[in-house]
DNA sequence: CGTCTAGTTGAGTTAGCTCAACGTGAGTGG
DNA sequence: CCACTCACGTTGAGCTAACTCAACTAGACG
């Protein structure tokens, strides 16, 4: 078991690759430092998400607390070990990795080929499905600036974005974390893959 | 074995997955359709590749032939029961995903943070290093347009980028498709992760 | 010899960036 | 308790990288 404050670091990109997680309880951000400074993150985990499960010598990503964080840790030989003498638990390992395979393919489509708008609409729709269980009150724990690593834009247009979607009557901003989305099948005309 | 020409579909988005593929010659594309008509290409696939193993019930992408092209065909439940019979090739299964994953990573990496002369020169080496053995006349299969798809960008700005890399001296074009690396370590400079 | 497609180049436009300023709330120290 | 700082979020102004529209060339093919 490990809990995390606000901006701790469970693992640090370049660790020898011994432990996944297990996200109990707050959020995560995988992420990459690149070359000029900035960061790409991978992927938000929430709880009920699986961290570090396919790395293989060393982690890549550095894995930090976006929010106050708990997490079970897990020895990845242990997990080796167990999906070679289970196949049950080959399968589920297997399951892991395929439904991580299919997000950053999802990510791809985003990244690739859709504007700040859709990509922030995208963004929303992704966390109202992972925070709220598809509900229209999503309570962001991470910071504008981690959304800017996240979807790959500057902070400006991304607070310039949520605004617009705002007087667009497509979402409201009672507080800056605090999403409600006011129109639905709008924010999912603009966001939704493919 | 299956044998597919230039353009022939393997696989149609939204068919049901019952086959996965080993690339014996030739060159495949894996692409999702966009609601606006493009395409985003998930990934090329190449001799020693594999292709659909990460599908649950249906396949999401469409896979085609860039180049005449031979591919085994594999019954996705057959794969399932030999990693269910055997850890051996469990292991086996479970790294071609993991090995997928992380290339998908790499992918949001670039397409995330990266400006077009930069995805170009990084396109550039990875397909030096898949094509060529990591040397230095790379022979593209692939079309200016499967380029476009595949980093996301127009395929003028694609076009733009090859002609500035060779009028900067990085690479030669004797022709279209024929790409020879002339100062390795510019384009890695350019284009090298992270 | 005409037609068609892929690739390239030019010209003008714009989405999203950078630079800059400003407001606000949370700490922190006097 | 207040003053100060500092990070975060937001807004404005201007710039530029990349897009769109358009034209042209060269090779493939009937």
């Amino acid at each position: 078991m490990v809990s995390a404050r606000r901006g701790d670091t469970l693992v640090g990109a370049g660790a020898p690759a011994e432990h996944c997680f297990f996200v109990l309880e707050g959020a995560l951000r995988v992420w990459r430092p690149l070359a000029d400074g900035r960061r790409q993150i991978l992927a938000f985990a929430f709880p009920g998400d699986w961290v570090g499960v396919g790395e293989l010598r060393e982690h890549n990503a550095s894995v930090e607390a976006v929010a106050p964080a708990r997490a079970e840790r897990y020895p990845l030989r242990s997990l080796a070990a167990a999906a070679a003498a289970d196949a049950g638990a080959a399968a589920a390992l297997r399951e892991l990795l395929r439904a991580g395979l299919e997000a950053a393919q999802g990510r791809i489509l985003v990244l690739g080929h859709r504007n700040t708008r859709e990509k922030l609409a995208a963004f929303l729709l992704e966390m109202s499905g992972r925070l709220a269980a598809g509900g229209d009150a999503v309570d962001l724990p991470m910071s504008r600036h981690d959304i800017v690593d996240y979807l790959g834009m500057s902070p400006e247009t991304v607070c310039r974005n949520f605004t617009q979607l705002a007087a667009d009557g497509v979402v409201a901003l009672p507080e800056p974390n605090l999403v409600r989305i006011l129109r639905r099948e709008l924010l999912e005309f603009i966001g939704l893959w493919p």
